[in-house]
DNA sequence: ATTGAGTTTCTTGTATACAAGATTGTTGAC
DNA sequence: GTCAACAATCTTGTATACAAGAAACTCAAT
């Protein structure tokens, strides 16, 4: 027998909005290293039961945000400079990766889609908008990642560059980063159009790499996120 | 107030174990794609109530081994011929990237490491000792992930490695594969002695990509993964 | 004041109870 | 026989109850 399967409210779980609140509030900083998620304060603050909020914490301990210790309770695990230092080379080498299979499939039609994003992006910063800027970044990072062929590889990429979301969030305000990063762009759609997978590696590892090599602004960033 | 914390028994989780033993279930191929968990008859099974089981489910749903629906049920995802070689493709991309930096800060005593593993390697060549060729085999891969000096990258390298282990089992069957792998590491561990960071991406890639071109054989070990 | 055994309280882990959506089955109209 | 409405049943999602380990507290002995 057959019947229709109406992709309506997909999220009837309160345990998923949770742990989607929950992330958010670990990204937002509310959190420090090592605090207890409270399960009884938490369930109250919800409006809800232990329960949901257990499932929910499965969620963050997978994905790394925080560690469970048995009997002891679930802990915010917020990466130290150290371990932000190696997500960023991580989230570089995977660009990189990303770079080089989208110079070997990527088609002519998608490069166009890359140039349209990049007037975008030349248009936000002509406006000295951030917000927009920040927008057609990602949209641009993402596109590369679905030109790499490998969906399996785009979601790893999209992960990794939404957890590292937070601390790419200011990255943008020193002084004329906007105006290279948008250089950088251009270098990578040139290598993109040409197949030269080597060059296109190069560009992307290095349009990322800079963002992980400023330790201080890191360290800052951490320190001052939570205000 | 200060107190120890005896590292003992880490897991007196029932939830944990059960999701141990999922995980074993759905690599062991014990579940067809599609197929639903059930709670009830899972907590007969296990000897538990459905509390634990629906904490092991998420653990299963994150690593994306199976998919949660609302209100429907969780199910098993095994991956098909396409995911399977985007996976292993993607794999081949992580340890190129791995090798890359190895090579950049491998240390002598590192290199001494990996030819002792590489001669035991040997070793199980020469005694035909497929079960010990895998152990070694497995050890050395490891150890290089360790020696990209970032040990987050290393986690995601183990976590898509452990991933993928049943899909490599029986790789080694085929005729002479076990020769021709042994070369590569030998090329392998030469490129990082070296400090040839592009020669290492390239002979790591190589080594593990070759597992995922034999379509035919991933589609039948797929097939044949169940009796 | 410090230590440590014994006790109390708190928290987690699991079982069970209950509510609501999803599936299946039944019945009657056509 | 097909289909639709309705009812019965099953399954999931959440709340609550209870058991046991961990942390905090008490208080006597030194």
């Amino acid at each position: 027998m057959l019947w229709v399967w109406y992709p309506t409210l997909m999220e009837i779980r309160r345990a998923d909005l949770i742990a989607d609140e929950l992330e958010e509030l670990v990204f937002a900083g509310e959190f420090q290293d090592g605090d207890r998620l409270d399960e009884v304060k938490l369930a109250a603050q919800f409006g809800v039961s232990r329960t949901p909020l257990r499932e929910a914490f499965q969620r963050l301990i997978a994905s790394g945000m925080a560690e469970q210790i048995p009997r002891r309770g679930v802990f915010v695990r917020q990466p130290g400079p150290v371990e932000l230092m190696e997500m960023f080379e991580t989230m570089a080498e995977i660009e990189g990766v990303c770079g080089r299979l989208a110079a070997l499939r990527i088609s002519d039609q998608a490069i166009e889609v890359l140039l349209e994003a990049n007037k975008r992006c030349q248009q936000a910063i002509d406006h000295n908008d951030m917000d927009d800027y920040y927008r057609e970044n990602e949209y641009f990072h993402h596109f590369i990642y679905k030109q790499s062929g490998n969906s399996f590889l785009e979601q790893e990429a999209l992960r990794l560059h939404r957890r590292l979301k937070p601390f790419r969030r200011h990255q943008l305000r020193v002084r004329g980063r906007m105006a290279q990063s948008m250089a950088e762009h251009v270098a990578i759609v040139s290598a993109l159009q040409a197949g030269d997978s080597e060059a296109a590696t190069e560009a992307l590892r290095g349009h990322v790499a800079i963002q992980g090599e400023k330790f201080h602004l890191l360290i800052s960033s951490l320190k001052t996120s939570k205000g």
